[in-house]
DNA sequence: GCACATGATGTAATCGTTTACAAGACGCGA
DNA sequence: TCGCGTCTTGTAAACGATTACATCATGTGC
């Protein structure tokens, strides 16, 4: 037994060819005789020869994967979405790699990184707060295709992957509004964020179309944490009048709220109505369970690894295209009519 | 602004050396003069130059990654032991590769794909249950360093890290003989997981401690899932004389079977006791929060990643090395004295 | 019978690094 | 002064694939 691997040499003289044949054979069968290729599959097969990706990947200055940035990796939020993810990109031949962006001190660390053809051959990411300069092209470094999922960079067209968040609050909120609630609050996540401000814009809008007003003080801040959601609910326990409906910015905010609410005694939804938003596993099995707004993750995943498929076949042929996932709100016992119990 | 991306190459031109001596200013700064260090350090930054993974590997004949195999990425059980390793990959330079198991019909093809030290430097496996021929050295391909997490394989002395599930098992068993509890039940996993195994002989260990029957009827079968759970709950329904105390193998079960119980309008814990196994998120928050046994994921992910790159340095200094994370009992609302409620 | 397109294959360059080996400079002890 | 170890550097050979280019045989149209 040889101490090294086999190599493409081993194949090519077993099967009596060059290297430059068995090359052919392997990734572009119609171009050697039906007679040689045969001969090549036999010695692949009687050497047990599998293609060395460092190789492949040097001649060829690909990298054989792409990666996934996320904000936080232990938020299972995203693992639904990465499962999405793998599923496209295994057929095709390419590995997923995660990496979060707050690892270590600075968001951009792992943004450029990664954002450089030598690292990886395309990226998706799921962070709208990262640094405008690290997505800045830099000299020497040629940058993969980039996909924007879920999150995305204001005022900055790229490709994106999808909700519409607007649409989506505007549907919760609608919804407490014909159970017939009057007052409605919304809690808030981290005022930087995208979601945030989007989600807010669609409560308002609803409010609006409604033809009620928007009062300041229901509009409670947050930070998109179960902690926060319980904070939130402090506030709201405080408020002089306390509107009968919340809408959560997210669902680990109206979980956090919720149960901040039942150790204080009060009871949802008879005494107040909560939603949420994005559908996460918890969100069935809390106490009520959460009336929420869906998203697809799975869905969401596969969305984004083949619009970068698409992006990495042709990278010149796409603007900065978008992809939205329908959305549906899930009623469930979280919300009620103000009068019901 | 030239096409091809800057190399090494360029960098041995700006500090007026060769090739080598760049490679050595960087890789091995005491072999090289203070002067030259600083010459080449210099062009580095002059030229943006950062090294080619693909041209590094190849000749180093390594990936530059490590691949978890988990047995669904949609799991978020891993999804807080995927960041520990994350955590102590990205210092050492190393990727994160994920895929599943369950991936295509055959629960082998990821793993003979990636046990190749060609395609990665190292696996952490967390699937006991690929088939052994699957790791079976292979003619021609030599096999990265493996570490088993949380799951082993019966029989096979593999380097692994994960937690005493008899012992926690055994653990949760006696909080439930000590409440007061003498007739307590088992929901078992998939029969031929290990943890279904070693989780249930831990169960019997306490219960013969005790100096108590085990019967039979009172080992509910399931599969870990959250439906499994339900089902088993309707099981302990129909049973003539019903255990007040359940413990269930893992949390997920656990929940389905207090939600169905809920539905059947059975109280827990006042009419039973339930117990599950993990500590999942979702175990705080349902209703009654879940008595269960913590694992510790984050310190998991941890460990398994470190022992890995113990190996992946020392590859013959190992064997069978196992390090074993300590848990603990977490007391929740869902266990209670039989009188209680 | 000739010019030329087509198809199958081999030769060798190339991707960007690291590293074995060699070579020159220098200092030191005998 | 000579021999030898140590430092520093350069030359060139890997690593394992893909692919531009060359070559040669064969077939086709006129």
């Amino acid at each position: 037994m040889d101490k090294r691997a086999i190599s493409i040499r081993d194949v090519a003289q077993a099967a009596g060819v060059s290297t430059a044949t068995v090359s052919r054979a392997l990734n572009a069968p119609g171009r050697v005789s039906e007679e040689t290729r045969r001969a090549v599959l036999e010695a692949v097969k009687a050497t047990g020869y599998s293609v060395n990706p460092a190789g492949r990947n040097l001649r060829q200055r690909r990298t054989g994967s792409v990666v996934a940035l996320v904000p936080n990796i232990a938020n299972p939020f995203f693992s639904a979405i990465l499962a999405g993810i793998s599923s496209v990109l295994r057929p095709a031949g390419l590995n997923l790699l995660i990496a979060d962006t707050l690892a270590g001190e600075n968001r951009e660390g792992p943004v450029r990184d990664y954002l450089d053809r030598t690292r990886s051959d395309g990226v998706i990411l799921f962070d709208g707060n990262v640094s405008p300069t690290a997505l800045e092209p830099r000299a020497g470094v040629e940058t993969p295709p980039l996909v924007m999922a879920c999150e995305w960079l204001e005022g900055r067209p790229l490709p994106h992957v999808g909700i519409d968040n607007a649409a989506g609050a505007r549907v919760v909120t609608e919804h407490l509004l014909n159970l017939g609630h009057r007052d409605v609050a919304h809690v808030m996540g981290p005022p930087e964020n995208v979601l945030t401000q989007t989600r807010a814009e669609g409560y308002r809008t609803a409010l609006a179309e409604a033809g009620l007003p928007c009062r300041d003080d229901w509009i409670l801040p947050g930070d998109f944490s179960l902690a926060s959601g319980a904070r939130a609910a402090e506030m709201w326990l405080a408020l002089p009048d306390r509107p009968r409906a919340v809408f959560c910015s997210n669902d680990e905010m109206a979980c956090g709220f919720i149960s901040a609410l039942a150790a204080k005694g009060v009871s949802v939804p008879r005494d107040v109505s909560v939603a949420g938003f994005d559908d996460i596993e918890l969100a069935q099995h809390v106490h009520p369970p959460l009336t929420t707004l869906h998203q697809p993750r799975r869905a969401l995943g596969i969305d984004a690894a083949k619009l970068l498929l698409d992006l990495i076949a042709a990278p010149e042929l796409y603007g900065a295209t978008h992809r939205i996932e329908p959305v549906e709100l899930v009623r469930r016992g979280s919300t009620a009519a103000p009068g019901d119990g």
